[in-house]
DNA sequence: AATGAATGAGGTTTCATTCAT
DNA sequence: GATGAATGAAACCTCATTCAT
């Protein structure tokens, strides 16, 4: 067995296919436990309660995608292509394992510990960073001045959010059979310019 | 008392409030019956189960939501002002009643019957609606045509959505103090134009 | 059926049974429900805990006890009369309802809540209760002065207390084939006069 | 380290402090072991069960009790001085260990193992020794004859008990400042004496 | 229509005990 | 001797749902 797959780990990616397939509310720990092949008792020697095993999941995802932006901060580039590479990492993450993803924006924010303060901070420095991403974009000439960055990063993950949704829950991907490339740049292309043709449009 | 408002409607808006509150998980048959003011055996004489509740609610908002659809194609306009349209709906309704907004969002995913057929084409044909307006938008030439229709419906569904999120779930408002309708207005112009500059961009 | 027999009180009987036979950590939930012949899930809508059921059988078995006090304080009589009467009425207690003793002496100390100000409360005031008849004995010259009210009275309880127990606890009475009569009224007599034969002890 | 102290008695005296602390049936083996600083698992190399524990408790603590009755009843003395011993003894074990005396008081009693006839022959074994020495206090005379010797050993035991319990659970002591001492000597002047002042009682 | 007592399936969690290391 | 991961029985409590009144 790979040493580094320690026990907790099992039960973590048990729990998220668990919590994927039933939902949080409608697994039980035994559940978890048997996917995991384990007793569920188990369970609770490396986690103190269901809720805990979510909130888990949640923090140590949100804690990768955040070092994942600092990487591509740290890239050169411009502020569009890190946009871009946020776009391309995020549809990467879910077609390794959507099961996670579908945790993350169905099963999470249904627990009261989600909206405590500790883990609303770690959610917000995603959308913190994207703001950062867009403002550099603006110093630079490169994204329109009088969109408010916050409002911007809320409207870029909601597309890119919204298309993902799609990904992760139709098996059969639902775009008259676009590659997943094509499907990512097309997303890219219409997240930034949007879809009229109205060129004139932002010099009103 | 309005003599419209029957029994059913309190016990749905109770429970909308209920739900709004604690996620219908966290909601007891006896939290909404507490909210309507009557006995939580009473319910029973109008909903065959609590999930048939959520699942009324459902239905019902979105039954209301594709009249809506409806009534806005029928008037004239472009298609880009449908889609407009669409949009100063949708952010009417939550100012209306942000409550159902967060069950639609929030609740209404979380249970088994939402992914049922009957529920599921309920759900689509909104999105069918739109790509209908968009596809409208593509053959008059106001929208690009290399975007596949349904993929631009979900963009911009995904959009809105996350903006009125966050109208939805944070009492004061975020965007450095805008007023509703400049929000409205930036969210369509961003959403209907991209956010970079390079007017080039489609022409690529 | 005797309409004043409530189901409360009958769930509150068969508790004072099962804890008395099981002790209460041994005595499940639906020990008690079996035994009061309802389901389990009932007593919760009686009783919030079990913990719960242990402290009302306490409470009003002691607020039943300081209203005897109170009753006997009333009927005219000395001091020793009074002490005697307690005596008494304990014994006659225990006669009629020696499960309830039991539970009392050994199942009410064992839970935290016992030791709660709320409870401790209640319960000092029985020995509050004592202790005043043995100060007005004093005043009258019916009780030695020298000993501390509150000391004489913990003595005058625990002589009684231990003396039940065994009433409580043995099925075939172990004295030699005492009657419980004679075994109160010897029972009085030391706790009252002590054992020793020298007449002269209260006098050094 | 002294060498006497075995890894067994350790484990004895934390088991005593915890189940003092939190009462038998709120004690987990683990708090025990936590308190022993060793693991959970070791207290089985040295112990069948919890429940063995806490008979082991009870034993040990009973045999040294019957052993120092013995001693006393080898001195030569009065049977009053016995008895008188006996308290002193009683009271001065409890200023030592009262953690040991509230789980001899308090947990002992809980379980059902202390009422199988190998451990009730033991605790009788004292009531019984009691007896013995009242019997001999009738005989020559300075204990009252018509008092049954056993009920005298349970007002004698009761009287105690109840003195020495405030003594235990109060850590402010509760009687009017009075030192230890002088609880005791009153103590055993109540308890042999009464405490009426008509003397002629036992004359009657 | 309306109430709320009653049911009972079912879940999370605890923890004594075992045993491989 | 010593550890602590692992097991699994068992208990409290919840609450959707029913139904007599």
């Amino acid at each position: 067995m790979n040493p580094k797959i320690t026990k907790r780990d099992i039960i973590i990616n048990a729990a998220i296919r668990t919590f994927s397939r039933k939902g949080y509310y409608n697994s039980r720990i035994s559940d978890i436990a048997e996917d995991a092949k384990i007793s569920h008792g188990l369970v609770y020697h490396y986690f103190s309660s269901k809720e805990q095993i979510l909130i888990t999941i949640f923090r140590d995802s949100f804690e990768e995608v955040l070092e994942e932006m600092s990487r591509i901060d740290k890239k050169k580039g411009t502020a569009l292509d890190k946009l871009k590479a946020v776009i391309t990492y995020t549809f990467k993450v879910v077609e390794h394992n959507r099961d996670l993803y579908k945790v993350r924006i169905m099963d999470v924010p249904c627990i009261q510990k989600f909206y405590e303060p500790e883990n609303q901070l770690l959610y917000n420095r995603y959308f913190a960073r994207l703001a950062d991403f867009i403002k550099e974009g603006q110093q630079k000439g490169l994204i329109i001045k009088k969109g408010a960055p916050l409002l911007i990063s809320h409207i870029f993950h909601g597309s890119v959010d919204a298309v993902i949704r799609q990904f992760a829950y139709n098996k059969e991907f639902i775009y008259e059979n676009m590659s997943l490339d094509l499907i990512i740049s097309q997303t890219i292309d219409l997240v930034f310019s949007g879809f009229i043709l109205d060129t004139d449009f932002h010099g009103n």
